[in-house]
DNA sequence: TTTGCTTCCGTTTTT
DNA sequence: CGGAAGCAAA
């Protein structure tokens, strides 16, 4: 990022021909415009209002991002503005890319570059890098991630002579977190919040942070937006430039921002004041995580003279769908207020059952998705949405068990698994070896016999020499401190290191990244893993190595990686998605399962605890989002009886059942024919009509089933307990239908996709029993496993 | 330094 | 109950 690109050059005090023949404005303009074809008319004034602050309360399914789109495609065909001068900015890489992609075939080339389009931290990481010197940076800098931060932590604590014990680093990360997500550098920390860690030592510890920080080189991701707004405060003339330059602002999922975002976007819009927000309140699911819904409530106080559209028109749902979610979310009391509506079919109304408990949960779903299938719906039209993400794992283990694909969507990202952190880390210790957080991470990775101990001395002599580890290493394999075991591993390591980047300039970053696993030992490591992951592993290292081929050189594929890599690994076929609610924004399906509808999971009472009728309302609007997701059929649960921490517990329906609108709701017994849960009776929250725990039914079959569990292969008790069931379904029919024999023998190794390697135990069918080597005895499908 | 055992804890997650 | 993390023993 050294070279001065053409900001300078690029529109800096230049204004553009209104309209250019032959450019995008003269076609775009043809016999109205194209990107103006088929808007409603609340879209299309979103669209064509380009001047002064724009608030766009866009509902679930109302076409946001066609009229983000549509406009930046108005502003560049309406000569308004160059694509440098359009300010676009969303939460997430794939919006962004999302958003690219349908600019680039509203108004074609033209708008290529769009080079201010991306996520907060994209952008202002882009702007860091540019003026990184006035805040203490070089604008090579790293990005670390919340696992870097947090041995950082640990050091400065160690540092401070902090018991990390009382006083936890993740804690503490937590807290930096929240104080940088408000816009709060170490000096402004509110008093009271900064004596609460470590008995008044908070805002201390957040200045050394900071402070090693700056040593390093590196700024964490709450930096990329702190800094970047103290860059505006501090320097006025660079702020200048950037409000002459913004003609345009954009900003998607505004109900999103936080307050730095806030104030960083604030300050921007002070130069044209044409800033356009698109969001919707009632989407608001992520204030734990520091967005401050008011942001979006406060938008005309904020910004005078605003305008604000409201797109109720809904394309997705279907009328009862949309009125059940409408009856739910008009409980909330802080909300701008809008309410959806389609001309289209009324369809069929959300359906509400009751089951006995999870396992009946997870089958009932399983049945009617086979059903589904059965009439011809694809499995990729279908999602599972559930509060926490505990929920997944019954559904998953009924699924393998049906032979039905799905998939797991959230779950750690790509960048995030460890091995590829590791191998990142090798890759940055070799382009810049100075990177003492690199170096920390895989110098006994694999094992190198250096280990605390060692890497303790390291970490003295660094500190003393006011150097980074690697030159603490070099200048230690000459002395006598370590023992000659360690010093001997210690300088084979530097020898690597010495020699993967000399190879720098002269291998492509692929290759190179291939030869630094190899000869560090890494793959070989997993190789010799055989845990069930492992195979997964060395197959995210190869994905790997294909993702860096696409960047033109080791540094550009470093610089960005930790911001732009994304997990989308787009496994073919179709499968039903399992997801959290949360992952499911922005998203639509035809049929929308949404399990756990029980006080205490949904709402969850952490959120009530925490935060109250604030609490409370964010769970509302995360039942409203996961609602808002189905096209055509919403199939809500709840279970009587759920365990939670390995105790069963008796449960109540949430009181969220109670507030859908009747009139739109249908409510089914259970697939069982047997309806436990009496939802009639929450509906007058009836909440006496629950016996006491100690006689329910759940209670005395966890009894049961603990006792047997206790003497019982795990593969016996699964059995057992579906015998214990009454008649089951699923069992008879699998053996029933299973006709075919196994090309599979008993003592055959295996290998399963999510239980790894295993020895079959017993052949029925196109069942087996398998007795993996990891996740013990199992009974899986055939068409599940390969020959290992 | 590494291992196996104990303890603790338990919602959501982008960058 | 089950996973992660931390800690004492080999």
């Amino acid at each position: 990022m050294s070279a001065p690109d053409s900001f300078e050059e690029a529109g800096h005090g230049y204004e553009p021909p209104a309209l250019r023949p032959g450019g995008i404005a003269a076609r775009a303009r043809v016999g109205g415009a194209r990107y103006l074809e088929g808007l409603n008319p609340e879209q299309r004034e979103a669209v064509e209002t380009l001047d002064g602050p724009l608030l766009v309360l866009a509902g679930a399914g109302t076409g946001k991002t066609r009229v983000l789109t549509a406009r930046m495609a108005h502003i560049l065909a309406s000569g308004r503005a160059f694509p440098g001068q359009i300010l676009a900015v969303t939460f997430t890489n794939k919006a962004a890319r999302e958003m690219k992609e349908r600019i680039a075939t509203l108004v074609g080339a033209a708008a290529e570059g769009m080079p201010w389009l991306g996520t907060f931290h994209a952008i202002s990481t882009k702007i860091l890098r540019r003026h990184a010197e006035l805040v203490g940076l070089k604008s090579s800098f790293t990005i670390i991630d919340t696992d870097d931060q947090i041995r950082l932590l640990k050091q400065v604590l160690q540092a401070e002579n902090i018991d990390d014990k009382r006083w936890p680093a993740r804690t503490l990360a937590y807290q930096i977190d929240n104080w940088k997500n408000r816009g709060l550098d170490p000096a402004h920390v509110p008093a009271g919040e900064a004596a609460a860690f470590a008995d008044g030592k908070g805002a201390k510890l957040y200045h050394v942070y900071q402070d090693r920080l700056k040593v390093l080189n590196a700024a964490d991701f709450g930096d990329l937006l702190l800094e970047s707004l103290r860059l505006f405060r501090e320097n006025p003339d660079v702020l200048k430039q950037y409000q002459d330059r913004f003609r345009y602002m954009l900003v998607d999922e505004y109900q999103d921002t936080n307050t730095v975002q806030y104030l960083w976007l604030k300050l921007l819009a002070q130069g044209r004041n044409n800033i356009c927000c698109v969001g919707d309140d009632d989407q608001s699911i992520y204030g734990w995580r520091g967005a401050d819904v008011d942001n979006i409530l406060r938008f005309e106080k904020d910004f005078p003279g605003a305008k604000i559209i409201r797109l109720e028109r809904n394309y997705r749902s279907t009328a009862h769908i949309l009125d059940v979610a409408a009856g739910l979310i008009a409980h909330n009391q802080g909300r701008l207020g809008k309410t959806l509506f389609t001309d289209g079919e009324k369809g069929d109304k959300p359906t509400v059952s009751g089951v006995w408990d999870s396992e009946e949960e997870a089958r009932t779903v399983g049945e009617e998705i086979e059903q589904l299938q059965h009439k011809g719906v694809r499995l990729d039209e279908i999602a599972i949405l559930v509060r926490a993400s505990f929920q997944m794992r019954e559904f998953e283990e009924r699924f393998i068990t049906l032979g039905l694909p799905y998939r797991v969507i959230g779950g750690p990202r790509f960048y995030e698994r460890a091995e590829i952190r590791d191998a990142l880390a090798y890759l940055r210790i070799t382009a810049q070896p100075d990177d003492d957080l690199a170096f920390e991470r895989i110098i006994n990775v694999p094992k190198r016999g250096l280990g605390d101990a060692s890497i303790q001395l390291l970490h003295d002599h660094a500190r003393r020499e006011r150097i980074s580890l690697t030159r603490a290493a070099r200048s230690m394999i000459e002395t006598e401190e370590l023992k000659p075991k360690q010093r001997q591993s210690l300088r084979d390591f530097l020898a690597d290191l010495d020699r993967w980047s000399a190879q720098i300039e002269q291998k492509p970053q692929g290759e190179l990244a291939e030869t630094i696993l190899e000869e560090s030992g890494y793959t070989d490591m997993w190789q010799k893993d055989r845990t069930a992951e492992a195979a997964g592993r060395l197959e995210n290292l190869k994905e790997l190595v294909r993702a860096m081929e696409e960047f033109p050189s080791l540094a550009a594929f470093l610089e960005h990686i930790s911001l732009v890599m994304d997990t989308d690994s787009q496994d073919a076929g179709p499968r039903v998605s399992i997801m959290t609610l949360h992952a499911a924004k922005g998203l639509e399906f035809e049929t929308v399962f949404l399990p756990g509808w029980e006080e205490g999971l949904f709402p969850h009472q952490r959120s009530l605890d925490d935060q109250g009728r604030a609490g409370l309302e964010e769970e509302r609007r995360l039942a409203y989002v996961g609602l808002t997701r189905a096209k055509r059929r919403a199939k809500i649960y709840f279970a009587t009886n759920r365990r939670i921490r390995g105790l069963w517990q008796t449960t109540i329906p949430s009181r969220f059942l109670d507030e859908l609108p009747e009139a739109h709701v249908e409510v089914v017994d259970s697939a069982s024919g047997r309806s436990y849960g009496n939802y009639a009776q929450s509906r007058f929250a009836n909440m006496d009509t629950y016996r006491s725990s100690y006689t329910t039914p759940g209670w005395q079959r966890a009894q049961r089933r603990n006792a047997e569990e206790q003497s019982e292969a795990k593969g016996g008790a699964w059995r057992d307990s579906s015998a214990r069931r009454g008649p089951l379904t699923i069992e008879g029919e699998l053996v029933a239908k299973s006709s075919a024999t196994s090309s599979f023998d008993k003592g055959a190794r295996v290998f399963h996709i999510k239980f790894g390697p295993g020895t079959v135990a017993a052949v029925d069918g196109n069942k087996l029993t398998v007795d993996f080597d990891k996740a013990g005895r199992k009974m899986v499908l055939e068409s599940f496993v390969q020959a290992a």
